[in-house]
RNA sequence: GCGGGUGUAGCUCAGGGGUAGAGCGCAACCUUGCCAAGGUUGAUGUCGUGAGUUCGAAUCUCAUCACCCGCUCCA
């Protein structure tokens, strides 16, 4: 594959982060503290843009079904909730790196070995009198060449050489002591060097709940949630009796979740801090994975609707054997991100995992009663689990676009807009007056302002010339901007009065249109 | 966590041991006029942060933080 796209896409993704900090959508956390890895703040775009989106989802899947209800749950969470889903034992893998070649093990999954450890104290190399002392070590296991061992340890320590030009053959070894180990797991198989030391890599966040909580007191100990699904299973019970809810039926819940990544990447799209749309829909065995072919549908109708279409989506079947071992179904919905396809929402069938490791960890039932059957039963469950930032993102790469116009003299310059579906866009109108030093334009201008803000948003300006205003508002992705002139006043006769100019982002095309009728026009084309 | 790169105005970037620069943007004013128009005026920086070297550091050295790329990781 050659990089020239790679190097495209990167470009494309400087300028969609660039537009998205000047115009006031995403800033870095803290930044003038010098940024908190891996956490991002939104602007004033960038919080209507989201609003707008979470606003959206809680609609179609919460407020417009019968057969789903919401929930707000704490984000602390007990510590006996994530050992009982897992998270609190399965959730850290100790990890170890090669000293030699950087390469990262999990120190689970490293054989154990014999042979003969070489100890070594460091080394030197006496023409220059260069020498590092560092203590390493290089199994040899039986029947190796011990001359390997030093070989290895040789090249070891030449990296410690910085730029200068010594052959690592040219190392004296210095302490060397040997001893037989029996199934060790601290060497890499691959080439005998002594690896660091198993570190944990916990990815949740842990604190301590009372102010006067000592650190080594693990009775205080809660979490961040890692995700917001445990609080649904956990408040199962709760919600079965007090919603007169029968299955099938779903809990619906936005809210922060918390994952110490080891390594926060691309933008918002690995954040530490990050939010999530997630539905538990419950329902019985025979229905799980019908249920989830026809969550994969709806959600991707979900997509549609908020402008982006199906042809930029993947939908990954997870295969046998890469599924986590309760969930019979998943399906990832990927997103063709500049900086690579990626997930933005998983949709698993998780059978009746999460609700029987509770009812475990709880001592109480969870068990669903049947009216009609007569039967008790614990529920399965399939989850449609969206990340909230990563579809903003999406929405951001999706929109931005560079289009290429010529003036009326020939001359050509590059418009930048954000073709937000309408439904989503942070702002939804633009009104100007045509001039700002004609007291009665800006006092239409404003009547008209008062007359939409109750409905949507509108961003009044009158700075600059109209052209400018235009382009700033194709460039936060406003569908519509509406202009007074002369002619609203009645200067150029009756007919045209109290009609305002009306702009359409993607065409700029401009149409003539009563101020009575605004309103309505408008919510038509933005709900 | 490893390796490489970057960090100077809101944005894009130049500069480089001796008073901080450009373009764009932004703000104000003028213009009866609709797609980044023209004119006049103006503001903006601990040169990422901290230490060291130096008479003097944005510049050199070290550390640190953040971001980008590649590994790695991602229940």
């Amino acid at each position: 594959m050659s990089d020239a796209p790679a190097e495209k896409n990167a470009a494309l993704m400087e300028k969609i982060v660039s537009l998205c900090k000047r115009r006031g959508f995403i800033f870095q956390s803290a930044e003038i503290y010098g940024g908190l890895n891996g956490c991002w703040d939104y602007g004033p775009l960038g919080a209507e843009l989201k609003r707008n989106l979470k606003e959206y989802w809680w609609r179609k899947n919460v407020q417009e079904r019968d057969d789903i209800v919401g929930l707000d749950g704490s984000i602390l969470t007990h510590q006996e909730v994530l050992k009982a889903s897992g998270h609190v034992g399965g959730f850290s893998d100790p990890m170890c790196d090669c000293l030699l070649s950087k390469a990262r093990l999990r120190a689970d999954q490293i054989p154990p070995q014999s042979g003969t450890v070489h100890y070594f104290d460091g080394a030197s190399h006496p023409e220059s009198g260069w020498s590092v002392s560092r203590g390493y070590a290089v199994l040899a296991k039986e029947g190796e060449d011990e001359n390997k061992a030093r070989k290895t340890a040789r090249q070891y320590y030449a990296q410690f050489l910085s730029g200068k030009q010594i052959s690592p053959k040219a190392l004296e070894l210095v302490g060397e002591r040997t001893e037989t180990v029996v199934d060790s797991t601290r060497y890499n198989p691959e080439n005998g060097s002594l690896l660091t030391e198993p570190r944990a890599f916990n990815l949740m966040f842990r604190t301590h709940m009372g102010a006067s909580a000592e650190d080594g007191d693990e009775s205080s100990v809660a979490y961040l949630r890692p995700e917001t699904a445990q609080s649904i299973f956990v408040q199962f019970k709760n919600v079965l009796e007090t919603s007169r809810v029968k299955l099938p039926f779903g809990i619906a819940q936005i809210g922060k979740s918390f994952r110490n990544e080891i390594n926060p990447r691309n933008y918002t799209f690995r954040s530490r801090e990050f939010e999530q749309m997630e539905i538990e829909f419950f329902c019985r065995p025979e229905d799980g994975l019908r249920l989830t072919d026809e969550w994969l549908e709806a959600r991707l109708s979900f997509y549609e609707e908020i402008g982006i279409p199906r042809d930029h989506l993947h939908v990954v079947d997870i295969p046998d054997g890469e599924r986590a071992f309760y969930s019979q179904k998943t399906y990832d919905i990927e997103y063709e991100f500049p900086f690579g396809i990626q997930e933005l929402e998983g949709i698993a069938y998780r059978t009746d995992y999460d609700l029987g490791v509770h009812q475990k960890g709880s001592g109480k039932s969870l068990e669903y009663f049947d009216e009609e059957t007569k039967e008790k039963m614990l529920p399965h469950v399939v989850e449609p689990s969206a990340g909230c930032d990563r579809t903003v993102l999406a929405l951001i790469c999706e929109a931005y676009d560079e289009e290429a116009v010529t003036d009326e003299k020939g001359k050509t310059d590059t418009r930048v807009v954000m073709r937000f579906s309408p439904r989503v866009a942070p702002v939804k109108v633009g009104v100007f007056p045509l001039l700002k030093n004609k007291p009665e334009l800006v006092a239409k201008a404003r009547e008209v302002q008062r007359l939409l803000a109750p409905h949507m948003t509108v961003f009044y300006d009158e700075a600059a010339a109209i052209g400018r205003r235009y382009r700033r508002q194709d460039e936060i992705g406003t569908p519509f901007c509406v202009t007074i002139d002369f002619d609203t006043l009645g200067e150029n006769g009756d007919e045209l009065r109290d009609t305002v100019t009306l702009r359409e982002r993607d065409s700029m095309e401009q149409r003539r249109i009563p101020i009575a009728e605004l309103r309505g026009y408008l919510l038509d084309r933005i709900a």
